[in-house]
RNA sequence: GCCCUCGUAGCUCAGCUGGAUAGAGCAACGGACUUCUAAUCCGUAGGUCACACGUUCGAAUCGUGUCGAGGGUACCA
């Protein structure tokens, strides 16, 4: 519909004789400024050197000249050179048959032309279970493919983790500390091992199997292994629990057997840029815009994180997608520098990537913020935060606010099963709307096309319906902007046009006419609840 | 010190790419269930958009600076 004004107030432009400039309409937020807007005329002041007022009347003449179709109800001029549309209601609710028509598919978009995309989220590496803050990244990532996938892009979902370094040494040293410990043998804990009770069992699994046969070879692959293997099997049965699934997982042990890593040294060195310092090898940012040089090969002769950060990236450029996008947190965000400045060393384009960096989660819990250490395990689990609040509450919680504000996880009001948690009021949205579809069934009603929708004019119903045609324009807008929050904020603003709705007015009636107009009113409520709670992730329940 | 993110109602946050009189929810107070589910709705109250300059027809939004919060700044990831 916004499309369509657009073409019409150009083709105005046109026969005026005025230049095509950007033009941009809205939608006010006072609703006595029409169903639409646009600030077409203040804009053009500079090139057209008249008063926007001037500019805006004759803009409206020659649509109204225009207007054959009565597509515009009425076209006024307000405010400082505003020019303020309302369009004919039979024309907005005639829409609503589209809803009915695409179904499960309203909203969908092809923007994306089946390009591909690979989203790059969570990459814990497996030294313990998922804490709340993976799980933000988690499901900010899925659902960003969700965003993409409905925008008509070919999403992959990548994992990307790391079984080889320090951190996985310590981890089965800690594993082997407690497996002496189970054995009654006296043992040293390493110092910053980690000490959370899963350690204990993996320990026992262990036991269980070998038996004490291990107790003298404290460097046995099998500490780590089994440990890996368990720990993984736990953060994949986590994610599955919420809903997220992964379609690769990317060991970043492959970049040296491949020859990758080696191969970035390479290029590096033929540059010059990289020297020796210390024993150890530098990477020369000063000489491609960073203000520091770091370190990419440690005097172990072990490399830092950045170097095979970059090899992955060039594998992930080679491996040709149209669009690569990584979600981190706000405590990684400082490789990201690093890693594009190297990108474009090996002749990459860094355009096709974009980096989500979301904030911290602060867990508030009786009024309290809660500390978290993974180390120290003193962390609240992602399990025991869905097992505790349930997986629709989570996944709301984390998209209902932007990834950048520092988000504040209240546990009791997300446990609340009252009216004081906002996840409920999309749900029983729905679970209303399915009520009524069920009821009008059983009293006979049926969906009919056909029916006279100009007998929805009460104003709320207005609203209702502008805010569901509203629905295909924020989808593809999310998946510009890679924000959910957005679609989120919709949802509660339409359940809210439907509560007031319902509140007003029976659908269910004993005029037919009328009780026809507002079931299809109803359904396409459904349709598009159904489907944005889909892009959440969100299950959509029919009764509550 | 330097870099990133943020600062909007008592609390948690929206406010789209600069637009018209700054918005929700919660908490507070007062109303509405013999009705398609009251997990809802209606009303009242609540603001120097941290602060100061600047950009322009127009700034919560953009720029610079100050103050405040969080994160990063390692031969940890």
């Amino acid at each position: 519909m916004k499309d369509n004004i657009i073409s019409k107030i150009e083709l105005a432009l046109k026969s005026l004789d005025f230049p095509i400039h950007k033009i941009t309409v809205e939608i006010p937020r006072n609703p006595d400024h029409g169903d639409f807007s646009t600030n077409i005329a203040m804009t053009l002041v500079k090139v057209v050197k008249q008063a926007p007022q001037k500019i805006a009347q004759q803009i409206i003449q020659q649509l109204f000249n225009d207007n054959n179709d009565n597509f515009f109800e009425d076209i006024t001029l307000a405010g400082p050179g505003f020019i303020n549309f309302k369009i004919n209601p039979n024309f907005v609710n005639s829409q609503l048959k589209d809803i009915l028509v695409k179904s499960e598919n309203y909203g969908k978009s092809e923007i994306g032309n089946g390009q591909t995309v690979l989203v790059e989220f969570v990459s814990a590496n497996p030294t313990g279970p998922l804490t709340v803050g993976h799980g933000r990244g988690a499901i900010l990532g899925d659902t960003v493919g969700n965003i993409l996938e409905w925008n008509g892009y070919t999403v992959q979902r990548e994992y990307y983790f790391n079984d080889a370094g320090r951190q996985m040494r310590v981890l089965a040293q800690s594993v082997y500390a407690r497996y002496l410990e189970t054995l009654g043998e006296s043992f040293t804990f390493p110092e910053d091992g980690y000490q959370g009770e899963y350690i204990h069992d993996i320990a026992r699994t262990i036991f269980q199997k070998h038996g004490d046969s291990l107790k003298d070879q404290s460097d046995s692959e099998i500490f780590k292994k089994t440990a890996e293997s368990i720990i993984f099997e736990d953060i994949k049965k986590s994610l599955s629990n919420l809903g997220v699934i992964f379609d690769t997982f990317f060991n970043e042990h492959t970049l040296y057997d491949s020859g990758e890593i080696e191969e970035v040294l390479n290029v590096f060195r033929d540059k010059k840029l990289l020297y020796e310092k210390d024993n150890a090898t530098w990477f020369k940012g000063t000489a491609v815009g960073r203000n520091v040089d770091k370190v990419l090969i440690k005097s172990t002769g072990e490399p830092t994180y950045r170097l095979p950060d970059i090899a992955y990236h060039q594998n992930k450029f080679r491996r040709n997608y149209d669009l690569i996008v990584d979600v981190f947190g706000a405590d990684h965000a400082d490789t990201i520098p690093d890693v594009i400045a190297g990108i474009k060393e090996l002749d990459f384009s860094d355009e096709k990537m974009k980096v989500l960096i979301h904030q911290f989660v602060t867990i508030m819990k009786d009024g309290v913020q809660v500390k978290m250490s993974t180390r120290k395990a003193t962390f609240i689990t992602l399990d025991e935060l869905s097992n505790d609040v349930g997986v629709d509450v989570v996944r709301y919680f984390f998209l209902m606010r932007g990834m950048n504000t520092h988000l504040n996880f209240d546990i009791n009001l997300a446990k609340n099963q009252s009216d004081e948690n906002p996840v409920f009021y999309l749900q029983y949205a729905h679970a209303r709307v399915c009520n009524i579809l069920k009821r009008a069934e059983a009293f006979g009603h049926q969906l009919n096309s056909a029916v006279d929708l100009s007998l929805l004019n009460e104003d709320i119903e207005n609203q209702l319906i502008r805010k569901l045609l509203e629905f295909p324009e924020v989808v593809t807008n999310s998946a510009e902007s890679l924000e959910p929050q957005p679609i989120a904020n919709y949802l509660n603003d339409l359940s809210g046009f439907f509560h007031k709705f319902y509140a007003h007015h029976r659908v269910i009636s004993d005029d037919n006419e009328l009780t026809e107009a507002r079931l299809l009113l109803t359904k396409s409520v459904k349709i598009v609840l159904a489907n944005g709670l889909k892009i959440l992730g969100i299950s959509a329940p029919e009764r509550m």
